[in-house]
DNA sequence: GTGGTCTAGACCACA
DNA sequence: GTGGTCTAGACCACG
C-alpha cells in the first residue's frame, strides 16, 4: 500500500476500508483485518491503524466487538456512499470546476481525458491481474 | 485569505500566485506583493510566505531582484499552465476516475454535476461582485 | 562544530554530512543524527538543521523514513563525489587559477605550498588525536 | 560585472579594485572611479560601493581626498599582495588541501587540472579581446 | 524599503 | 521518539 502526502495516512487507511465496503468486498457484518494485520499489510505503525479504525467507528461505519475485532456495520455501504458523495459534491467538484476554468479545460475536453484515463486504468488492471 | 487543512499554507500561497498568473492579473514582469505585504494580507507569518516564494523561484515562475522584490518571470504563464496541467492529468484525473467508479457516477452524470456547479459558482460570483 | 561567515550555517551542515559520506564514516543506509541531535551537537537551532537536511533530501543524498529519521541514500557516496567534483572544477578551480595569476604563484610554487600545508595538517591531526 | 552569492557584493567590489591594483592597471596615486561611476558600472547601489571604498580606506589601500575622489595609496600594490597572499595561505590553501583529500585529487592531478583551466582561460580571453 | 538567515518555541502526524 | 509546519521576532546585506 502506498501513501500520498497531502492526506494523512490514517485518512488514507480509512479510505481504503470505505473503498472495500463500496466495492462490496466487505459486506455488512464482515470482519475486517485486525489492527495488527492491517498494520503489517499497510507497512504502518499499529497506532496509525487504530486512529483510522476509531474514526470510522465514530462514523458508525464499522463497529468493535470486544475481543473479536472490528466488523462492517449494517447499512454501512449506503452510509459510506452518501458520505462520499456529499464530500465529492462539496469539495472535489468545486475544486474540479475551478481547475478546469484556470487551465481552460472544457467539459468536452474533460470527458475525453476521462475516457483516456479509464482506458489506461483498464490496461493497468489487466496487467496486474496476470 | 483562508486556508484549508490538507494542504500546507505555503503551498496554498504558491497556488494563489499561480492562479493570479494564469488569470493574467499578474503578467510577466509584474512585481508581486513583498513578503511582508503578502504576510499581512494573508494573515500569515513572513517566513511562511518566504517559503512559498522560494519554491516558486526554484521553479523559475518568479524571480528576485535584490532589495526590490519578486517579479513574475517571462513565460511564466505558459510555464505554470504546463505544470498545472501535468499535475492535473497525473494526479487529479486518476483520482477523479477512481471516485467516479466507486460512487457509480457516469461521465454523463458528471457532466450534469459540473454544469450545476458552474452555475452555482456564477451565482456566487455575481453575488460577490455587487 | 564551528561555522565561518561567508557560507550559511545550513550549507556548512550539509557539507559536513557530505564529508562524512565521502570519508565513508556514514555508509549507504546508515542513519544520520536526528534533527534535534544534530542541532544540539552543532549548537544550532533545529530549523537550521532541517533546512540542511531538506536540501540534501532534494539532492537524493539522504532519504527520510517517517518517524524514524534520515538515512544515507544508496549510491550517495558516488553521487556526492560527482557533485563536489563538478563544483570544484567549475567554481574553485577557476578562482584558484585567477588568484595564482594575480599573486604570481607558479604551479611549482603552489605544489610546494600544498606540500607544506599537508604536513601542517598532519601535525595538527596527530595533535588532536592525542 | 557579475556577483556570486557566498561573498557579499561590497567585498567583491573591493576585490575588483585590489585586482586592478595588483595588475598594475591602477598604479599608486591613480584616481579610481567615483562612487557613482563605479555604482553605474557595476549596476549596484552607490551605498554598496561606499562600503567597499570605506573598507579599503581603513586598510589604507586607497585614500580619500575631499572633493576630489579616491586615490590608490602609495605602496598599495605591495600591501595588497601581502594581504592577499596571507589570505590565500591561511584560508584558501587549507580549504584546497581538504577538498583534494576528500575528493581524492592528487597534487599531480591538480597540476593537470590547473593546466587545463589555464588554457581554457586563455582561449576565453582571446575570444573576448576580438 | 527589500529579501535571507537564524533563533526560540509551539503543535501535529507518525513510529 | 521522529520530522514537518508554523509563529514571533531578530539581525544582516542591499537599494
Amino acid at each position: 500500500m502506498e501513501f500520498k502526502k497531502p492526506r494523512t495516512i490514517y485518512d488514507q487507511i480509512a479510505d481504503h476500508i470505505c473503498e472495500n465496503i463500496l466495492l462490496d468486498r466487505w459486506p455488512a457484518g464482515e470482519r475486517i483485518p485486525s489492527v495488527r494485520e492491517m498494520a503489517i499489510q499497510a507497512e504502518v505503525n499499529p497506532n496509525t491503524v487504530t486512529r483510522a479504525y476509531t474514526s470510522l467507528q465514530e462514523l458508525e461505519i464499522i463497529v468493535n466487538q470486544r475481543g473479536k475485532g472490528y466488523f462492517v456495520a449494517a447499512d454501512s455501504r449506503e452510509k459510506v456512499r452518501k458520505m462520499k458523495r456529499t464530500e465529492f459534491v462539496q469539495e472535489d467538484l468545486p475544486a474540479l470546476v475551478k481547475t478546469m476554468e484556470l487551465l481552460g479545460i472544457s467539459p468536452d475536453e474533460l470527458a475525453d481525458m476521462i475516457e483516456m484515463a479509464r482506458e489506461t486504468r483498464k490496461d493497468f488492471e489487466d496487467e496486474t491481474e496476470r
